[in-house]
DNA sequence: CAACAAAACTAACAATTGTTAGTTTTATAC
DNA sequence: GTATAAAACTAACAATTGTTAGTTTTGTTG
């Protein structure tokens, strides 16, 4: 493993606090007692607590963002995709799961331009997730469920991930994937 | 519908915002604000930040306290106590989603004897909900997949139906209830 | 060792925070 | 109409917030 420049060592930090207080409740001088400097050093390496909470979210986002299209512009079948996008919410929380606890409570700091950049992101996220299951519904690939509690429950599911994995001990992110495409799709199938 | 008391409203506001933007996001001016009226006159109905934010959590916290234990200590199936659980968390939703917020997001900023039992609340809810699992797995009444999967998957859902379940326009309690018992049982059993 | 950049420091700022004290207004009861 | 209680107000506090300016230390390169 190659050595985090300094930068990414504090946004690393700031993640791991984010997740347990929330952004708001974390001080500048929290995360600079965490990284064992003083709070004006943290300067010389970032512009703002602003720039730390959007560097999080938005390279998170934009990593889903690009993975969903990769499946969408695929030729594999809708519980196919379904498949891949559980696969996907898996890599990305193995790789940063205390990124992913901004992503999801406190994305609504976010600023003017970011904050809608992201809220577009999910609206996407969400209208291409959609998508997937109603040609599957239409293919009767998939049951014909209330399509909305289908979409619902399988992101509510992916997206608390973060929460519950670390929690397991040295779960195998393959042994992850095949378990979880059970739970979440066996039912409506 | 009796008129809330002054104390009620306050508390019914704050979980509005606390919602928003969470618990450390919200000042007392904020919430002042919302109720027209200045920060300080908060303070002739409550005693402090705190004391809402611990009566809006501790009392839902009660509630699925209760509702759990009654299921637990009744003679249905494990399914149909599956069913009774889902069932309690939409009424619960239905009541209070904004309180919902706090509960899930906010309770880490809970203090001290507050925090503890809550948190034993929690840590009992899961024991409960697990073994009613583990349970149905060796009646055979429920597939023997990965039990925490089970538990985690169906548990992030119903935490999660807060968030959703607005958006919904005015969609029936029991149709509700039906749907999701559908797609969170179906796919188990 | 001299030079330079990276990264830390001290000290301070203006704004905002939850909360208190004391006072005034508003509504209710006799 | 006067007394009482409820609920608002103004003014201020001590602490904490993110951030800046200016300086010193640390580490690297010739």
């Amino acid at each position: 493993m190659k050595p985090e420049s300094r930068k990414q060592e504090i946004i690393s930090a700031a993640a791991i606090l984010f997740k347990e207080k929330g952004y708001s409740a974390v001080t500048m001088r929290d995360l600079a007692k965490a990284m064992g400097i003083k709070a004006a050093s943290l300067y010389n390496h970032i512009q703002s607590k602003q720039e730390i909470l959007s560097t999080i979210i938005i390279d998170l986002a934009e990593e889903f963002t690009f993975g969903m299209n990769q499946i969408v512009n695929s030729e594999y079948s809708s519980i196919q995709k379904l498949e891949n996008i559980i696969s996907l919410h898996v890599d990305v929380t193995l790789r940063n799961a205390d990124g992913l606890a901004s992503l999801n409570n406190d994305w609504m700091h976010l600023e003017e331009d970011n904050l809608i950049y992201f809220e577009k992101m999910r609206h996407d996220y969400e209208e291409n997730f959609r998508d997937i299951v109603k040609k599957g519904v239409s293919n009767q690939e998939i049951k014909a469920y209330n399509i909305e509690i289908i979409v619902f429950s399988t992101l509510s599911t992916l997206r608390t991930l973060y929460l519950w994995y670390p929690k397991q001990k040295n779960i195998d992110a393959n042994i992850l994937k095949r378990d979880m495409i059970s739970v979440l799709l066996q039912g409506v199938i």
